[in-house]
DNA sequence: ATAATACTCTATAAATCCGATAGACTTTAT
DNA sequence: ATAAAGTCTATCGGATTTATAGAGTATTAT
Protein backbone atom coordinates (compact mmCIF):
# COMPACT_ATOMS: atom_id res chain seq x y z
CA UNK A 1 0.00 0.00 0.00
CA UNK A 2 1.08 3.77 -0.82
CA UNK A 3 1.04 6.07 2.16
CA UNK A 4 -1.65 8.45 2.29
CA UNK A 5 1.09 11.57 1.46
CA UNK A 6 1.60 9.68 -1.74
CA UNK A 7 -1.52 8.68 -2.47
CA UNK A 8 -2.42 12.58 -1.72
CA UNK A 9 0.33 14.29 -3.89
CA UNK A 10 -0.84 12.39 -6.68
CA UNK A 11 -4.36 13.40 -6.42
CA UNK A 12 -2.89 17.07 -6.17
CA UNK A 13 -1.07 16.52 -9.32
CA UNK A 14 -3.63 15.33 -11.56
CA UNK A 15 -5.86 18.31 -10.18
CA UNK A 16 -3.65 20.72 -10.96
CA UNK A 17 -2.88 19.18 -14.24
CA UNK A 18 -6.49 18.91 -14.87
CA UNK A 19 -6.27 22.77 -13.85
CA UNK A 20 -3.42 24.14 -15.34
CA UNK A 21 -5.02 26.93 -17.85
CA UNK A 22 -6.14 28.31 -14.61
CA UNK A 23 -3.40 29.76 -13.16
CA UNK A 24 -2.15 29.34 -9.84
CA UNK A 25 -4.32 27.22 -7.74
CA UNK A 26 -4.78 27.89 -3.97
CA UNK A 27 -3.93 25.04 -1.53
CA UNK A 28 -7.14 25.79 0.17
CA UNK A 29 -9.09 24.84 -2.81
CA UNK A 30 -6.90 21.60 -3.62
CA UNK A 31 -7.55 20.54 0.05
CA UNK A 32 -11.20 21.08 0.21
CA UNK A 33 -11.99 19.48 -3.28
CA UNK A 34 -9.97 16.52 -2.33
CA UNK A 35 -10.99 15.99 0.80
CA UNK A 36 -6.87 16.54 1.83
CA UNK A 37 -6.23 17.82 5.56
CA UNK A 38 -4.87 21.31 4.71
CA UNK A 39 -1.74 21.58 6.65
CA UNK A 40 -1.04 17.83 5.63
CA UNK A 41 -1.31 19.24 2.19
CA UNK A 42 1.12 22.05 2.54
CA UNK A 43 3.98 19.68 3.29
CA UNK A 44 3.25 17.75 0.31
CA UNK A 45 3.12 20.26 -2.07
CA UNK A 46 6.78 21.81 -0.51
CA UNK A 47 8.12 18.63 -1.19
CA UNK A 48 6.60 19.19 -4.97
CA UNK A 49 8.17 22.40 -4.85
CA UNK A 50 11.43 21.18 -4.11
CA UNK A 51 11.61 17.83 -6.20
CA UNK A 52 10.83 20.47 -9.27
CA UNK A 53 7.57 19.28 -10.31
CA UNK A 54 5.68 22.28 -9.01
CA UNK A 55 6.44 26.44 -8.49
CA UNK A 56 4.27 28.80 -6.40
CA UNK A 57 3.33 31.95 -5.95
CA UNK A 58 2.55 34.05 -3.31
CA UNK A 59 0.65 36.73 -2.23
CA UNK A 60 -2.97 37.74 -3.74
CA UNK A 61 -3.93 35.58 -7.00
CA UNK A 62 -0.95 33.66 -5.66
CA UNK A 63 -1.01 29.47 -5.49
CA UNK A 64 0.37 26.55 -6.70
CA UNK A 65 1.34 25.40 -10.38
CA UNK A 66 2.81 22.80 -12.63
CA UNK A 67 5.71 23.36 -14.07
CA UNK A 68 6.61 20.48 -15.68
CA UNK A 69 4.63 18.82 -18.81
CA UNK A 70 1.77 16.39 -17.86
CA UNK A 71 3.89 14.24 -19.76
CA UNK A 72 6.73 14.56 -18.31
CA UNK A 73 5.38 13.32 -14.37
CA UNK A 74 5.38 10.10 -13.97
CA UNK A 75 3.44 7.66 -11.26
CA UNK A 76 7.17 6.09 -10.56
CA UNK A 77 8.68 9.16 -9.37
CA UNK A 78 6.34 10.22 -7.54
CA UNK A 79 5.72 7.26 -5.25
CA UNK A 80 9.36 7.10 -5.10
CA UNK A 81 9.79 10.40 -3.98
CA UNK A 82 7.22 9.93 -0.78
CA UNK A 83 7.57 6.42 -0.03
CA UNK A 84 10.94 5.61 -1.30
CA UNK A 85 11.45 2.19 -3.06
CA UNK A 86 8.87 0.48 -5.20
CA UNK A 87 10.79 -2.56 -5.09
CA UNK A 88 9.19 -5.34 -2.68
CA UNK A 89 12.62 -6.28 -0.97
CA UNK A 90 15.91 -4.28 -0.39
CA UNK A 91 18.14 -6.38 -2.62
CA UNK A 92 16.02 -5.74 -5.85
CA UNK A 93 16.05 -1.79 -5.22
CA UNK A 94 18.94 -0.33 -7.03
CA UNK A 95 18.90 3.61 -4.87
CA UNK A 96 18.07 2.06 -1.48
CA UNK A 97 19.76 -1.65 -1.91
CA UNK A 98 20.50 -3.74 0.97
CA UNK A 99 21.72 -7.35 1.25
CA UNK A 100 18.81 -9.91 2.75
CA UNK A 101 20.62 -11.61 5.56
CA UNK A 102 18.99 -14.56 4.93
CA UNK A 103 20.30 -15.17 1.80
CA UNK A 104 22.95 -17.22 1.03
CA UNK A 105 23.67 -16.85 -2.25
CA UNK A 106 22.00 -13.42 -3.98
CA UNK A 107 22.61 -14.60 -7.56
CA UNK A 108 20.99 -17.58 -7.75
CA UNK A 109 18.40 -16.73 -4.70
CA UNK A 110 14.80 -17.87 -6.44
CA UNK A 111 12.93 -14.98 -3.83
CA UNK A 112 14.61 -12.66 -5.39
CA UNK A 113 14.42 -13.51 -9.37
CA UNK A 114 10.15 -13.48 -8.50
CA UNK A 115 10.55 -9.82 -6.62
CA UNK A 116 12.89 -9.10 -9.20
CA UNK A 117 10.43 -9.69 -12.14
CA UNK A 118 7.45 -8.04 -9.77
CA UNK A 119 9.19 -4.79 -9.62
CA UNK A 120 10.16 -4.76 -13.07
CA UNK A 121 6.79 -4.87 -13.87
CA UNK A 122 5.69 -2.34 -11.70
CA UNK A 123 8.46 0.22 -12.99
CA UNK A 124 7.23 -0.53 -16.04
CA UNK A 125 3.55 0.13 -15.37
CA UNK A 126 4.03 3.32 -13.22
CA UNK A 127 6.74 4.75 -15.47
CA UNK A 128 4.42 4.64 -18.86
CA UNK A 129 1.86 6.64 -16.31
CA UNK A 130 2.33 10.46 -16.37
CA UNK A 131 -0.32 13.29 -15.47
CA UNK A 132 -0.80 12.98 -19.11
CA UNK A 133 -2.00 9.60 -19.53
CA UNK A 134 -3.77 9.65 -16.22
CA UNK A 135 -6.12 12.60 -17.52
CA UNK A 136 -6.57 11.26 -20.82
CA UNK A 137 -8.14 7.77 -19.55
CA UNK A 138 -10.49 9.83 -16.92
CA UNK A 139 -11.91 11.29 -20.20
CA UNK A 140 -12.41 7.78 -22.16
CA UNK A 141 -15.62 6.19 -21.05
CA UNK A 142 -15.93 3.43 -21.67
CA UNK A 143 -15.00 0.91 -18.48
CA UNK A 144 -12.07 -1.35 -18.33
CA UNK A 145 -12.56 -4.22 -15.35
CA UNK B 1 8.03 -3.28 0.63
CA UNK B 2 6.83 -6.34 2.49
CA UNK B 3 7.51 -6.89 5.79
CA UNK B 4 10.46 -8.60 7.68
CA UNK B 5 7.83 -11.10 8.91
CA UNK B 6 6.97 -11.62 5.24
CA UNK B 7 10.28 -12.14 4.56
CA UNK B 8 11.00 -14.58 7.22
CA UNK B 9 7.76 -16.64 6.31
CA UNK B 10 8.91 -17.11 3.03
CA UNK B 11 12.79 -17.97 3.50
CA UNK B 12 11.49 -20.73 6.22
CA UNK B 13 8.95 -22.33 4.05
CA UNK B 14 11.58 -22.41 1.20
CA UNK B 15 13.85 -24.22 3.54
CA UNK B 16 11.17 -26.42 4.65
CA UNK B 17 10.59 -27.22 0.75
CA UNK B 18 14.07 -27.79 0.40
CA UNK B 19 14.22 -30.22 3.41
CA UNK B 20 10.94 -31.95 3.14
CA UNK B 21 12.49 -35.22 2.76
CA UNK B 22 13.98 -34.95 6.47
CA UNK B 23 10.84 -34.92 8.64
CA UNK B 24 9.97 -32.27 10.93
CA UNK B 25 12.69 -29.33 11.36
CA UNK B 26 13.64 -27.76 13.88
CA UNK B 27 12.84 -23.60 14.81
CA UNK B 28 15.96 -23.50 15.78
CA UNK B 29 17.63 -25.14 12.85
CA UNK B 30 15.51 -22.50 10.91
CA UNK B 31 16.42 -19.71 12.58
CA UNK B 32 20.53 -20.18 12.52
CA UNK B 33 20.38 -21.09 8.97
CA UNK B 34 18.19 -18.24 7.97
CA UNK B 35 19.43 -15.59 10.74
CA UNK B 36 15.99 -15.30 11.65
CA UNK B 37 15.29 -14.64 15.61
CA UNK B 38 14.20 -17.44 17.21
CA UNK B 39 10.77 -16.20 19.23
CA UNK B 40 9.67 -13.89 16.25
CA UNK B 41 10.17 -17.48 14.12
CA UNK B 42 7.96 -18.82 16.45
CA UNK B 43 4.88 -16.69 15.76
CA UNK B 44 5.40 -16.85 12.16
CA UNK B 45 5.48 -20.51 11.76
CA UNK B 46 2.10 -20.47 14.01
CA UNK B 47 0.55 -18.37 11.78
CA UNK B 48 1.42 -20.24 8.61
CA UNK B 49 0.49 -23.55 10.55
CA UNK B 50 -2.98 -22.25 11.25
CA UNK B 51 -3.45 -21.02 7.50
CA UNK B 52 -2.59 -24.68 6.89
CA UNK B 53 0.40 -24.43 5.07
CA UNK B 54 2.44 -25.72 7.93
CA UNK B 55 1.99 -28.88 10.55
CA UNK B 56 4.67 -29.33 13.71
CA UNK B 57 5.08 -32.13 15.68
CA UNK B 58 5.99 -31.32 19.55
CA UNK B 59 8.17 -33.62 21.65
CA UNK B 60 11.78 -34.97 21.13
CA UNK B 61 11.85 -35.47 17.22
CA UNK B 62 9.36 -33.07 16.65
CA UNK B 63 9.74 -30.31 14.60
CA UNK B 64 7.62 -28.27 11.91
CA UNK B 65 6.92 -29.61 8.29
CA UNK B 66 5.07 -28.99 5.06
CA UNK B 67 1.90 -30.27 4.88
CA UNK B 68 1.28 -28.32 1.10
CA UNK B 69 2.79 -29.16 -1.87
CA UNK B 70 5.60 -27.27 -2.80
CA UNK B 71 3.43 -26.80 -6.11
CA UNK B 72 0.61 -25.58 -3.95
CA UNK B 73 1.96 -22.76 -2.25
CA UNK B 74 2.09 -19.58 -4.22
CA UNK B 75 3.61 -16.15 -3.34
CA UNK B 76 1.11 -14.32 -3.56
CA UNK B 77 -0.90 -15.98 -0.77
CA UNK B 78 1.74 -15.91 1.45
CA UNK B 79 2.60 -11.99 1.54
CA UNK B 80 -1.32 -11.67 1.58
CA UNK B 81 -1.37 -13.57 4.96
CA UNK B 82 1.40 -11.63 6.70
CA UNK B 83 1.18 -8.07 4.89
CA UNK B 84 -1.87 -7.71 3.90
CA UNK B 85 -3.41 -6.50 0.37
CA UNK B 86 -1.14 -6.48 -1.95
CA UNK B 87 -2.58 -3.79 -4.60
CA UNK B 88 -0.92 0.03 -4.03
CA UNK B 89 -4.54 1.28 -3.07
CA UNK B 90 -7.30 0.28 -0.83
CA UNK B 91 -9.83 1.05 -4.15
CA UNK B 92 -8.29 -1.90 -5.95
CA UNK B 93 -8.64 -4.86 -3.45
CA UNK B 94 -10.94 -7.32 -3.27
CA UNK B 95 -10.48 -8.47 0.35
CA UNK B 96 -9.59 -4.96 2.10
CA UNK B 97 -11.72 -3.11 -0.26
CA UNK B 98 -12.19 0.75 1.11
CA UNK B 99 -13.23 3.75 -1.00
CA UNK B 100 -11.06 6.45 -1.58
CA UNK B 101 -12.16 10.35 -0.23
CA UNK B 102 -10.17 12.45 -2.73
CA UNK B 103 -11.86 10.28 -5.53
CA UNK B 104 -15.17 11.56 -6.91
CA UNK B 105 -16.07 8.64 -9.72
CA UNK B 106 -14.18 5.54 -8.98
CA UNK B 107 -15.27 4.19 -12.25
CA UNK B 108 -13.26 7.24 -14.41
CA UNK B 109 -10.77 7.80 -11.97
CA UNK B 110 -7.54 7.55 -14.01
CA UNK B 111 -5.32 7.04 -10.74
CA UNK B 112 -7.07 3.86 -9.73
CA UNK B 113 -6.80 2.15 -13.43
CA UNK B 114 -3.22 2.58 -13.11
CA UNK B 115 -3.33 1.27 -9.84
CA UNK B 116 -5.14 -1.45 -10.78
CA UNK B 117 -2.70 -2.63 -13.67
CA UNK B 118 -0.04 -2.83 -11.02
CA UNK B 119 -1.84 -5.20 -8.85
CA UNK B 120 -2.89 -7.57 -11.86
CA UNK B 121 0.28 -7.59 -12.92
CA UNK B 122 1.90 -8.18 -9.56
CA UNK B 123 -0.51 -10.92 -8.53
CA UNK B 124 -0.37 -12.64 -11.70
CA UNK B 125 3.51 -13.53 -11.20
CA UNK B 126 3.55 -13.96 -7.80
CA UNK B 127 0.60 -16.05 -8.21
CA UNK B 128 2.83 -18.21 -10.66
CA UNK B 129 5.64 -18.25 -8.35
CA UNK B 130 5.15 -21.37 -6.10
CA UNK B 131 8.17 -23.25 -3.94
CA UNK B 132 8.44 -25.42 -6.37
CA UNK B 133 9.42 -22.53 -8.90
CA UNK B 134 11.69 -20.93 -6.38
CA UNK B 135 13.11 -23.85 -5.71
CA UNK B 136 13.66 -24.91 -9.36
CA UNK B 137 15.01 -21.51 -10.09
CA UNK B 138 18.06 -21.83 -7.53
CA UNK B 139 18.82 -24.69 -9.23
CA UNK B 140 19.17 -22.96 -12.97
CA UNK B 141 22.72 -22.25 -12.81
CA UNK B 142 22.03 -19.70 -15.85
CA UNK B 143 22.16 -15.52 -14.54
CA UNK B 144 19.30 -13.29 -15.39
CA UNK B 145 19.77 -9.63 -15.37
C1' DA C 1 2.84 52.25 1.90
C1' DT C 2 -0.03 48.86 3.57
C1' DA C 3 -3.38 45.50 4.24
C1' DA C 4 -4.69 41.31 2.63
C1' DT C 5 -3.30 37.17 0.94
C1' DA C 6 -0.87 33.07 0.77
C1' DC C 7 3.18 30.39 1.20
C1' DT C 8 6.98 28.54 4.65
C1' DC C 9 8.94 26.71 8.69
C1' DT C 10 9.29 24.50 13.23
C1' DA C 11 7.46 21.95 16.66
C1' DT C 12 4.79 18.58 18.41
C1' DA C 13 1.12 15.10 19.43
C1' DA C 14 -1.47 11.01 18.90
C1' DA C 15 -2.00 6.66 16.96
C1' DT C 16 -0.45 2.73 14.92
C1' DC C 17 2.70 -0.67 13.48
C1' DC C 18 6.95 -3.31 13.56
C1' DG C 19 10.40 -6.14 15.23
C1' DA C 20 11.76 -8.42 19.03
C1' DT C 21 11.94 -10.64 23.74
C1' DA C 22 10.51 -13.02 28.14
C1' DG C 23 8.59 -16.53 30.55
C1' DA C 24 5.30 -19.80 31.84
C1' DC C 25 2.71 -23.65 29.89
C1' DT C 26 1.54 -27.95 27.25
C1' DT C 27 2.48 -31.95 24.68
C1' DT C 28 5.21 -35.92 23.32
C1' DA C 29 8.89 -39.62 22.81
C1' DT C 30 11.59 -42.43 25.30
C1' DA D 1 9.67 -39.16 35.10
C1' DT D 2 12.05 -36.12 32.26
C1' DA D 3 13.99 -33.86 28.56
C1' DA D 4 12.76 -31.94 24.25
C1' DA D 5 10.04 -29.14 21.56
C1' DG D 6 6.22 -26.39 20.22
C1' DT D 7 2.32 -22.93 22.21
C1' DC D 8 0.49 -19.01 24.40
C1' DT D 9 0.20 -14.49 26.54
C1' DA D 10 2.10 -10.34 27.58
C1' DT D 11 4.85 -6.71 26.85
C1' DC D 12 8.34 -3.28 25.16
C1' DG D 13 10.89 0.29 22.74
C1' DG D 14 11.28 2.59 18.74
C1' DA D 15 10.01 4.07 14.30
C1' DT D 16 6.71 5.79 11.23
C1' DT D 17 2.51 7.85 9.86
C1' DT D 18 -0.96 11.13 9.96
C1' DA D 19 -2.29 15.28 11.49
C1' DT D 20 -2.46 19.94 13.87
C1' DA D 21 -0.93 24.50 15.78
C1' DG D 22 1.08 28.67 15.44
C1' DA D 23 4.48 31.92 14.36
C1' DG D 24 6.89 33.91 10.57
C1' DT D 25 7.88 35.59 5.88
C1' DA D 26 7.16 37.02 1.15
C1' DT D 27 4.21 39.02 -2.44
C1' DT D 28 0.77 41.60 -4.67
C1' DA D 29 -3.24 44.69 -5.61
C1' DT D 30 -4.60 48.86 -4.64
Amino acid sequence: MISKKAKYAIHALVKLARDREKGPILISEISKEGHIPQKFLEAILLDLKRAGVLNSKKGKGGGYYLIKKPEEVNMADVLRLFDGALALLPCVTYKYYERCEECTDELTCGIRRVMQQVRDETVRILKDSTLATVLASEKSTYKEQ
